[in-house]
DNA sequence: TATGAATGAGTCTTCATTCAT
DNA sequence: CATGAATGAAGACTCATTCAT
């Protein structure tokens, strides 16, 4: 029993091995780059080990990219579930998601700013787009009910909805790549976060909240 | 001299030559398709030759970036000479930039959402971060221009310029993403830009201009 | 007691299975598609499980060999045993040869078709050949007793018995490839056999038996 | 021109020596083992080296067969060409077909004793095809003219011309494999071919030409 | 100037096999 | 008895790059 426990958990433990090691080379190096060579050598396994863990490579970026969106999700669920009211609940989960990415910026990286590979067959990509659009409703929820209580204007939610998320996006993967470009004077990560959501926040409602 | 002269008119012709196939392949295909057997096909030379002319792939694709960039600049420097009023030409060098991104998808990818190789010599990716860094500047320009005249309340422009453009960057990143994936429903370009823009602007102005 | 017939009866049963798994893919997908894998999966059981009841592929493949060879003896025995005349016994037992053939073309083709690996001991053929040469003297002795009775005339009954095989064999080994082969415009097996047959009689018979 | 010529020529050697290296490991280590590192091994130059010359495997065993095919015709063409009575020019036909094969063991077996690739585009083996088609329409050239001038039976050349083919065949390979087969007391080469043919014209002839 | 020939490192993947459990 | 985990060798093939000519 307790030799059962003990297989399974260290082959999940390999397996997350496998799987921190392909996101830290897939921004490391590039999408390009990702090679299970590589990955083998940098885990000392051999490169035919990973296939016992994953499919193809293709698969194995797939279950890096869904898993990401599945703990984002989770994260964005809490939050939801906390009855914040309107206001204080859309921003919540704004800065959840910013820091997210901030936490975890290979994974982000992959997740939201690879193009991903055309010739794969669509199905392989389901679970992923699934995983987005349960973050991005998520968010629309959160802005339906600024709307509701008339902190938001009425209008097309859709579009309010990917345009904000745009704006969120933006910042967050900007954030990141920040401590790759040694070439321009950034300024620092929070005062961006704050400066950004202050515009969010301007360009959204028309009628302040009571706090916050 | 003639000929000294003709030959020269020739090399300059032939590199050129290269660069523009580079290019086609490198917006048609994406990076990773690039190959110098392909463009050296394309052009009907010899792979081989494609070195007297490029250091190696590396500088070809730099250089492609880099030049894509001086006509992003050159753009915006018109804007910039336009003298147009100030919240409209903040507006107007917003909108060409991100038309610029959605016009040279490829390349702004390249520049924007590629982390650079670190083995890489740092001196290789100069010329795009000041051309990057050019342009940033014209952004900030344009605030500046907004502040001294009121419509926009006195900050850190620093702080200001890199969160606006985060926030457009986000935008034109996103938007071009849109392309590689079917499974979200997004809304028009368009839409999407005219929303942004809209919330960009009812967050940066403390006052409305007469007249956009 | 009824234990170990218990165990030793399930050990026959496993390797049967395995052989049959084999063959059925040998026979279904030829030589190289037949893997241990590929077995273990058929038969539900892990890979490594084979290796307890064969020592390595090839041995698991000679034996699905000289399996199906006993068979062809076998049924060159019962022919011989029906006591037919010696041409219509002799021609009775070219024709199970050939039929032989075509309803084990994988077989066929592993054991007359292929050149040994020179690499392998060459202990792990000897059934193999054995088996050969078994049919090859059920051969001769049709032919011995064509000669016998002067159907035949009397000569080297090695060369003579080497010669008639190697034309059933090329019979046999053709129309087994025909199916491979859509290119060319191939005569009907039966056609086929049916002349051949026609042609080795005219070839070996100085008199006409009084029937057939 | 000196140096042109050179040049040219090494390539034809290269090409050439890649084409032997590679039909000889077919017919030491079978199909399955040729592979396009062992060939570049042998000749002791790098795998990449191979697809300057050929554009992949697949080509380069199809080139392999229809030079063969081709090298074949060319031998047959001039036995045609010899003017020789029906008879006689028939029997060199098939005695040059064999004898072909036992100097060309390698490329005999590959062309004739191989099952080719089932997953191959259909139009990558016409050349083998029709190369394959034209040695058999020499064949059935020679019976027509026995047929015409009486020497044999007849009947549907088709039919004929197969199953001598098929004879011919059984004798070249076998004769080939012999030498494989040590477990075997095989009789010698020449005593086998003689038997054969001897079978075959007492098969085919009706009626005894005057001379050979 | 331009190139043809060649290479070596790299790509993903499959497979037979071993061994500790 | 059976297996899960792991491996190393091998498979075809691509590519950036070099170098003698």
């Amino acid at each position: 029993m307790g030799i059962a426990e003990r297989r399974t958990r260290e082959k999940e433990e390999l397996r997350a091995k496998i799987m921190d090691a392909a996101t830290e080379l897939f921004v490391q190096e590039g999408r390009e780059s990702v090679s299970i060579r590589k990955i083998a050598e940098k885990i000392e396994y051999a490169p035919s080990t990973i296939y016992l863990y994953f499919d193809d490579k293709n698969k194995l970026l797939m279950t890096i990219v869904e898993e990401t969106f599945e703990r984002l999700s989770a994260g964005l669920d809490e939050v939801a579930q906390r009855a914040l009211p309107p206001v204080e609940a859309l921003f919540a989960g704004i800065r959840l998601y910013i820091q997210f990415g901030i936490d975890h910026p290979n994974q982000y990286y992959l997740a939201f700013c690879t193009i991903p590979d055309t010739d794969l067959p669509p199905e392989s990509c389901q679970g992923v787009t699934e995983a987005a659009l349960r973050a991005l409703d998520h968010l629309r929820r959160a802005l339906e009910r600024c709307i509701e209580a008339g902190y938001i204007a009425r209008q097309d939610t859709n579009v309010l909805t990917q345009s904000v998320w745009m704006m969120m996006h933006g910042l967050t993967s900007a954030v990141i790549f920040k401590d790759y470009d040694k070439g321009v004077p950034w300024a620092s990560t929070e005062q961006l976060v704050e400066k950004t959501i202050e515009i969010l926040k301007g360009g959204l409602l028309t009628q302040v909240p009571s706090k916050n």
